[in-house]
DNA sequence: ATAACCTACAATCAAATGGTTGTAGATAGC
DNA sequence: GCTATCTACAACCATTTGATTGTAGGTTAT
């Protein structure tokens, strides 16, 4: 029940750290450029320490990764946690799929009763 | 500067009502099958009180929609908003294909300097 | 009508979030 | 060496979140 695994509170980081405006800018100039944290703070009102903040969220979702050069840290988003989100999402589809599946089944062997019942939307 | 747009606010309810497990897992169920709201809180350990917010939350956030049948209420998945998502998480790639053609044009036209500065990765 | 059930909503509470300022450690440049 | 810059991290604060209990209204069935 709601399993509570690795994998699904890795999904809660990714699904979080996507769910801020300025987070998403920073994933998204992070992948179009090279930034350090104090660029990227510069593009933003809010405090260096606020954006600080918001790229270690990042980074611990997987969506940008930082290495260090010279004295800054230079961010760079990372294209694969974008890719496992993807995946994520297809998992609903997935599901909805086999409702599909399943009413089409019912409707292709109306040998029991008739779909009178079907409430469709 | 971040916008904050009607946009950037849906995506933030969005992003935001998939960073649970226990809303993703409502999302699936209501995919899947029809589930009045007393029948999905009965698949989780926490109140009723708290699977009603989950709901709301996804409501607002336009993965599930609700309607009425007799006294209950019928909770049912919405694909449109996981296209959304989709189409958010496209955003992301497209920024980074915008790097990686600027990067391309950068390597066919070597007229002007010698690319020994490109720190790739 | 009465009982049982489903939902809505308010009040409350602990924990997490998003922001701030301040302090301290490295590094680069003069 | 000294200064400016970049980063890390702690402490703190207001707001939001996730959950609870309790109350009330509406619907179904007996």
């Amino acid at each position: 029940m709601v399993v509570d695994s690795a994998d699904e509170k890795q999904a809660d980081r990714l699904f979080r750290a996507l769910a801020n405006p300025t987070r998403r800018d920073i994933v998204k100039r992070s992948m179009r450029d090279d930034y350090s944290v104090s660029a990227l703070a510069r593009c933003y009102t809010t405090s260096f320490a606020a954006v600080q903040k918001h790229v270690a969220l990042l980074e611990a979702a997987r969506l940008v990764s930082k290495r260090p050069r010279g004295r800054e840290q230079i961010v760079r988003g990372n294209t694969e946690a974008i890719e496992t989100a993807r995946r994520l999402l297809d998992q609903f589809e997935e599901v909805w799929r086999e409702r599909i599946d399943l009413f089409d089944k019912v409707l292709n062997q109306p040998e029991k009763e008739g779909p009178d019942a079907g409430d469709q939307h």
